[in-house]
DNA sequence: CTGGGGAGGGGGCCC
DNA sequence: CGGGCCCCCTCCCCA
């Protein structure tokens, strides 16, 4: 990939390569043969998710990455297996026009025309035309985008700018899921389909650079895409670990390509939401399209920038007019993207007030409500001013919209108004979150290439913040400092719990034996201790069943929850667990000693129902108040 | 020797 | 990006 980076010079050898060729027909003997080898899936090193449908391709024709995920909405796996055939033979099979499997040419243009394959894009006109279909487009600076998916909310002018879909998945050679991981990898598109590689290719080298690695191509300017910038945060921000742009030097090669990529990957990392795709220009030009973009007031306000910008957006400030200047892919993207998050970030209210809740009124019919436009999701009710709707939204407490929330979880199934409260859903979990950016964070960690590596030990993670509190080990970096005994510590919080040993403070207590902790871990672990080896011996010493749970099994209410210093929710969980251990050793000791009456009513129940404490609680069983109130030992 | 508690530290993840 | 929390591992100490 690297070595299309930068100026044209590569391309005119390859021309001059290609023309030089004293077999002209070798090129074409050569495709044949990678063909022929791609239909048996021999060594096809890269695995393209279309829906679920699998595709294989030989690396060489892809730029990175082993695992690519192409948002389905765009790109359907009967559309793209055309298109793999055209990369494959350069023919462009029409097929049966009346066959509904047989994709239409219009939906292979509009997917090669995501996917930038412009010479695709070219001979679908050319053969639309020919059956006098297609009509072209006024606006020239740009190609045609498809239709918008279902989700798109009618904001397909986003896609105004060429947006590449493919999204690079990890390497690793295997397919762990078949979750579409959204979005974009900037450059699946071979060279020989007509794209000019130095707008496709965006550079590899983006081994972070400020502890030593550097990028490729000293002839190029090359922006340290992620690399750790300790100079930024960490207290001791020494600036000397941070070379300036003028000290990267070229040591990129093959060996470090993964590292290498996963930056590069990180850089063009996709939008969690494809539907909600921001452009995510691949060329130098991108700078001066997305200009154009941020002016379009259709533009919409999505969560656009790249994770990979922010730490560019200052020092690609002073480039802003230097878009054109060759071998800058990266950072022409970096920047546009860069400001992209300014931009959206600033527009992201526009469409909605209240944030993500008033994202959704859009999804109502104004008429319904009259002059009150602005609806409260949760609570039905119209007002007729965002700010009254503002000041609506505000009275409506915490738990008036966990308690919507779980509601909706338990019953109102999808698009309920848990899907309104946490609105941005993850496609390969069902977690949801309530904005883009914790969501685009989330997503990561179900990407096999983790894209922050650490620059000493080449360790990966999945946030950068986590990485530099890694490098902070590396460095010995521990900024805070405990008053009473001089000990120093990494985090703030170790800060705090180390605090109580001073003070002696014990706020986390267990409920079972009363024992006390300064570490709410100390009490989780001791927890443990209650379950698991609590019913160790099973039996007294006088041969009676022995429980840690003398009241029986009881979900653990808030009230307990708090005085275990954990969320209700976890501590139940915990408890829950230990529960579920407790009666898996009752059993155990049953198939030993036929369960008797004493431990029967250990455990709450009459022995005919032991078997549904083998199963999980019902939710409700630890959520629902009365159900806790029924079972509190309080 | 072993189990349990105290505590340091690292990573994952969400806000 | 930092803060905060959770989880885990580990080491040390002590009964």
């Amino acid at each position: 990939g690297g070595s299309w980076k930068g100026s044209s010079s590569p391309r005119a050898g390859l021309k001059t390569m290609l023309d030089a060729m004293e077999v002209p027909s070798h090129a074409r003997d050569l495709l044949l043969q990678l063909n022929s080898q791609r239909t048996k899936g021999f060594l096809c090193d890269v695995i393209i998710v279309v829906q679920n449908a699998l595709f294989h391709y030989l690396k060489s024709l892809v730029v990175h990455d082993n695992l690519i995920n192409l948002d389905h909405e765009m790109v359907s796996p009967g559309v793209f297996r055309v298109i793999l055939d055209y990369i494959y033979t350069g023919r462009l099979s029409e097929g049966d026009p009346t066959s509904p499997s047989e994709p239409s040419l219009g939906a292979v243009l509009a997917a090669a025309s995501y996917l930038q394959l412009l010479d695709l894009v070219a001979l679908c006109k050319k053969k639309l035309k020919r059956n006098g279909k297609y009509l072209p487009r006024p606006s020239p600076a740009f190609l045609p985008y498809p239709k918008m998916g279902p989700n798109s909310m009618g904001l397909g002018s986003r896609y105004r700018v060429s947006t590449p879909v493919i999204q690079p998945c990890p390497p690793g050679g295997m397919v762990n899921n078949l979750a579409p991981r959204p979005p974009p990898l900037e450059e699946l598109i071979p060279h020989r389909l007509g794209i000019p590689t130095g707008e496709l290719y965006a550079p590899t080298s983006t081994q972070p650079s400020q502890l030593g690695l550097r990028s490729a191509h000293p002839d190029t300017t090359c922006s340290p895409m992620f690399g750790l910038d300790l100079t930024k945060k960490s207290p001791s921000s020494q600036s000397q670990h941070t070379p300036t742009r003028s000290h990267l030097v070229s040591t990129h090669n093959e060996e470090e390509r993964e590292g290498t990529l996963s930056g590069h990957t990180s850089a063009l990392s996709p939008p969690p939401f494809p539907h909600l795709n921001q452009p995510l220009e691949t060329g130098r030009e991108m700078g001066n399209i997305y200009r154009w973009v941020k002016h379009e007031p259709v533009s919409y306000p999505g969560e656009d920038e790249d994770e990979e910008d922010d730490d560019e957006a200052g020092e690609n400030g002073e480039q802003h007019h230097n878009h054109h200047k060759v071998g800058e892919e990266s950072e022409g993207a970096e920047d546009k993207s860069g400001s992209g998050t300014e931009e959206t970030g600033s527009s992201e209210g526009r469409p909605s007030p209240t944030g993500p809740i008033g994202r959704f009124h859009m999804s109502y019919e104004p008429e319904s409500f009259g002059d009150n436009l602005y609806v409260c999701i949760p609570c039905d009710k119209g007002f007729p001013s965002s700010e009254q709707l503002n000041a609506h939204v505000e009275t409506h407490t915490e738990e008036d919209l966990s308690h919507l929330e779980n509601k909706s979880s338990q019953g109102l199934g999808g698009g309920g108004i848990g899907d309104m409260i946490r609105p941005y859903r993850c496609s390969s979990c069902e977690k949801s979150y309530k904005d883009p950016a914790t969501l685009r964070q989330h997503e990561k960690t179900h990407w096999l290439t983790r894209p922050y590596p650490c620059s000493i030990c080449g360790k990966k993670f999945t946030q950068r913040g986590t990485m530099t509190r890694h490098m902070r080990s590396h460095l010995g970096l521990k900024p805070f400092a405990c008053d009473s005994c001089g000990m120093r510590f990494t985090r703030q919080y170790r800060l705090t719990e180390h605090m109580r040993i001073h003070s002696g403070e014990k706020p986390y207590e267990c409920q079972v034996c009363g024992g006390k902790f300064a570490q709410q871990r100390n009490l989780i672990s001791h927890m443990k201790m209650h379950s698991s080896g609590g019913t160790a011996g099973g039996l007294t010493v006088d041969g009676k069943l022995k429980l840690d749970f003398p009241e029986g099994i009881y979900p653990l209410t808030k009230y307990t929850a708090e005085h275990l210093g954990l969320k209700q929710e976890k501590a139940s969980e915990l408890l829950l667990q230990a529960q579920q251990q407790l009666v898996a050793d009752a059993k155990a000791l049953e198939s030993l000693y036929p369960l008797s009456k004493l431990a029967s009513e250990h455990l709450g129940l009459p022995p005919d129902k032991m078997d549904v404490l083998g199963q999980p609680l019902p939710p409700q069983a630890i959520s629902d108040n009365r159900t806790i109130d029924r079972y509190s030992p309080s």
